[in-house]
DNA sequence: GTCAAGATTAGT
DNA sequence: CTAATCTTGACG
């Protein structure tokens, strides 16, 4: 059904079939009464413990103890000084298993969108993690946040996308040659909210 | 306490 | 190509 909110169980399987199954799912964003919302075109898989590009390579630590916890919750972590990304929890308590949200192609709320990121073209609002989650004002405030409430910040079914899905190597990772080798991103070809 | 690196972005 | 910017986690 489309427009409804993804359950638990939808999250509840590998990373590595939730992120090319969350290809044309809706990104969406309640915010001061404004629905915000997105189609989300590219996603990146990360493992567990046995992932060295993972934030969980290493075990649990404080920021990284969202990904330990229940499928259907948010990861939100700050980078760079500047960034926060996001990711959604799959598999099973204690798998360290995450879903980073790479790009949205905005579709509700884009107005607001644009305030919040200076009036950039709305090719360039949304089409990278970093840029996303400012247009979306999501922050470390949603680290942990359960995405199966439909309140604040969830994911709704959307229609079957048209376009081909591709996969290829992660972005920007380090770690071990499988980890830089491994093709889990997975996007939408053709897509010009695809990021660069 | 100290320090290097980082799942990025914007600007030259 | 490089600077910005600051949190995190490893080490001691």
């Amino acid at each position: 059904m489309t427009g409804a909110v993804l359950p638990q169980a939808f999250y509840a399987r590998s990373a590595l079939e939730v992120a090319p199954t969350l290809l044309g799912c809706l990104l969406v964003r309640r915010l001061a009464g404004h629905r915000l919302a997105g189609r989300i075109v590219e996603t990146e898989a990360y493992l567990g413990t046995e992932d060295a590009a993972s934030h969980a390579y290493r075990g649990p630590t404080p920021r990284n103890r969202a990904m330990f916890g229940p499928p259907g919750h948010a990861y939100v972590y700050f980078i760079y000084g500047n960034h926060f990304c996001l990711n959604v929890v799959t598999g099973v308590i204690g798998d360290g298993q995450a879903v980073l949200i790479r790009a949205i192609e905005p579709l509700e709320g884009i107005p607001v969108m644009q305030a919040r990121r200076r009036r950039t073209a709305v090719t360039e609002l949304t089409n990278g993690p970093g840029k996303l989650c400012q247009a979306l004002a999501i922050d470390r405030r949603l680290d942990g946040h359960d995405l199966t409430l439909g309140e604040v910040l969830w994911l709704e079914m959307g229609s079957p996308p048209t376009e081909p899905i591709r996969s290829g190597p992660r972005v920007g990772v380090r770690g071990d040659e499988a980890a830089l080798a491994a093709p889990w991103r997975f996007y939408l070809a053709g897509n010009r909210f695809v990021s660069r």
